[in-house]
Order: structure tokens, then C-alpha cells, then sequence
DNA sequence: GCCCAGGTGTTTC
DNA sequence: GAAACACATGGG
């Protein structure tokens, strides 16, 4: 059944990886920042554009809500797509200030705030969960490229499966806790990063036979 | 040089 | 509606 499946992958990929210390950030803006600038990137390349926003000092929403498009672009070059980012990344300052700031914006019931976040201009389903999970510490389980392909591969999903159907599985089947989401989120994208990549490496994957 | 990375929005059939 | 396309740097 699902359910213990997905308590059995856990617990290999937990015994196999141990706990992955999500999110590499020191506050929830960054948390939020990191999560729009990630979007279809690795991260090495957004610690990179993290780092020199921070250089310039300008890693608080205020500053950024006043830096001019362009100069941004230009500080988070390294993650690509920086002219789209830019945009994305204001549009969502701009819904910051409009809720009153960062702790104001998860005093909010979780499903209303989700909605609300999927309004705002190149903020979908994964960057929201992950905000909302990452940042918020709320359990909504963050569904990626890597959980599906690997729901897919041990045939607990079929291969169109949509994001909602796919979070649901977790979400139905699993205790909503935000620490267990957060500790699976990332360990099926290690297994993934490392074992994931084709037919080829399943061999070595601490899955195998699951 | 080619492929991919912690996606999303827009355009096109 | 779904499929195709645009967005772009950096590492393997």
C-alpha cells in the first residue's frame, strides 16, 4: 500500500543519507529569496546571487523593493533566467509589503496564504510549498522534478501525474509534519540528484527493490 | 560542445 | 487544454 511505501522510502533514504539540514539560509526572507531564484537552477549558482546581494547589503525586503530592476538583475546574474527573476522576485516583495512584512504573512491560515502566494506573477506550486514549508515551517509537502520521477520509476504514480495529485499522496499518507516534509523533500532530491539521473543508476540506489 | 539544474508564464496548435 | 517555447548561467 501507499502509505507504507512511502514510510519504507523514507526511512532508506533517511538510514542511507541521514538528515539533509534544509534550508542553507539564515532567515525566512532568505528562505523566500532562495526560492524564487532556484527555480529550474542548481543551487550553487543561487548561493552565488545570495551572496552578493548580501555583499551589497541589500538582503531585506525594503532594500530590495527599492533597488532598480535592472541593478538587480545584475547582482543575481549567476542564477540565470535574471531578467525573469528580477520580476519575479519584486512582484513578490510587493506582495510582502502588501501583507505588512514577513511574520505578519504566515499569521495567516496556511491555505488562504498558499492561494494568495500562487496570485503573484512566477510563484507556482513548488516555489509556494517551499515557502510555505521552508520558510513557514507549515506542512505542505514540496513536490519536484526528482519526486516524481522517482514515484514514477517505483510505479506508485502514473507518469502525467499533476502536482496536486502528487502532494496529495504524501499529504494523505503521512503525518502532516512540517520537520518529516522537510527532511523527505530533501532527501528524495539527493536520491535523486545522485541515483536518479538514468535507468543506469538504480543499480547503486538505496531504493533498489523498493 | 552538450546536457542539465530544488520552474513558471506565455504562446500556439 | 495540452504541448511547445522562452528564459540563461555555471558545472560536469
Amino acid at each position: 500500500m501507499t502509505k507504507n511505501t512511502l514510510v519504507l522510502i523514507y526511512n532508506k533514504l533517511y538510514k542511507s543519507f541521514g538528515p539533509q539540514h534544509w534550508w542553507p539560509a539564515k532567515t525566512k526572507f532568505e528562505v523566500m529569496v532562495g526560492a524564487i531564484l532556484t527555480q529550474n537552477t542548481a543551487w550553487g549558482n543561487v548561493e552565488k546571487a545570495i551572496a552578493s546581494l548580501r555583499k551589497e547589503n541589500l538582503l531585506s525586503p525594503q532594500k530590495l523593493l527599492r533597488l532598480p530592476l535592472r541593478h538587480m538583475a545584475s547582482l543575481i546574474k549567476s542564477c540565470g533566467y535574471y531578467n525573469v527573476k528580477a520580476k519575479r522576485l519584486k512582484n513578490f516583495l510587493k506582495f510582502i509589503k502588501k501583507k505588512g512584512g514577513v511574520a505578519k504573512l504566515f499569521k495567516e491560515d496556511p491555505f488562504v496564504l498558499r492561494r494568495e502566494l500562487l496570485e503573484v506573477n512566477g510563484v507556482g506550486e513548488e516555489t509556494a510549498d517551499s515557502i510555505l514549508l521552508y520558510a513557514g515551517n507549515l506542512p505542505f509537502f514540496v513536490v519536484d522534478a526528482y519526486t516524481k520521477r522517482i514515484l514514477y520509476r517505483h510505479n506508485l504514480i502514473d507518469k502525467k501525474a499533476d502536482y496536486a495529485h502528487v502532494q496529495k499522496l504524501f499529504m494523505d499518507n503521512l503525518k502532516r509534519d512540517a520537520d518529516l516534509f522537510n527532511e523527505y523533500h530533501a532527501l528524495l532530491v539527493k536520491v535523486g540528484k545522485h541515483y536518479c539521473k538514468k535507468k543506469a543508476d538504480c543499480g547503486n540506489c538505496p531504493l533498489k527493490g523498493v
